[in-house]
DNA sequence: AACAGATAGATTGCGTACAATCCAATTGTA
DNA sequence: TACAATTGGATTGTACGCAATCTATCTGTT
């Protein structure tokens, strides 16, 4: 037995600890890209839904992206001030909140389409890798 | 051509998005285990360190953790509130501060060396996937 | 219609993250 | 040995992230 009791308690034999930095360290490497259009990278990926829904509320922008009210109204709000998005209540549900796209935040699409392709060059992981980390991301994902 | 000009800009056919989103997911499966041992995460990450190093100045943990001093300074200063480690400046170069475990801090070790295998049933990731993700992890982390 | 329970967001409080800046101690160099 | 540059932490300000709680609205049951 060549392991000690506390092995399992190193940095080096974590798989969440490489997960967390990783993560951190690649919403970093957007940075400037999303700093050229004004969005932190937590705005960018509630952008995202908006571009690709066009009017959702808030509850479900919360299910896509994995956020509670807590981090999303104050977001939504600072979007509504940088003129990105607009927000209004529902006719038919007033408890429902909706969110939807300015012309602004429209057009900012046009200026966020490059960014994908540039950070992926940033990262240089070759396409298996790149594969397989979808795969068991999803998966992990999925089990929670 | 099927595919839109903003395809790439859809949250499903990213790949940070669901680093991003499983690395929140899973420190807040820690929750309930470091709960019961009074920490958070980055601080049970901090104490990590620590448990393998017994003293170590802010500056060498920032390193391993990959956090600054912005961090570190008041989440240690938490951490000897707590009466788990001891905060010194080092006599040889006093802009250095060095961390050390105290008598509770060590003592914790004892508490927390279940958590890791605890996670690993949690998570439930088959041996191949766990190391394929540690692989590509550590190789992406290498990269930047 | 009345009311209990459920639901959608908003608010509050705490703990990160991190850029930017500041300060004291140290070091390299003329 | 002065002194400019560097270094290690601390501080400040902004933005999450999330648990807990609150409020207004809606829904189902009687």
């Amino acid at each position: 037995m060549l392991e000690g009791k506390y092995e399992c308690l190193k940095l080096d034999n974590q798989l969440c600890f490489p997960l967390y930095a990783c993560s951190k360290e690649v919403v970093r490497k957007y940075k400037p890209f999303l700093d050229k259009i004004n969005l932190t990278y937590t705005q960018y990926i509630a952008m995202m839904v908006l571009w690709e829904h066009e009017e959702i509320s808030v509850k479900r922008m919360g299910e896509y992206l994995y956020l509670d009210s807590g981090t999303l109204t104050p977001l939504l709000k600072t979007l509504e001030k940088k003129g990105f998005v607009e927000r209004k209540r529902s006719s038919v549900d007033e408890r429902s909140l909706n969110v939807t796209l300015t012309k602004d935040g429209e057009a900012l699409k046009e200026k966020a389409f490059t960014i994908p392709s540039q950070i992926g060059q940033c990262l240089a992981l070759n396409r298996e890798d790149a594969k397989e980390l979808y795969r068991i991301l999803h998966r992990l994902m999925d089990q929670m």
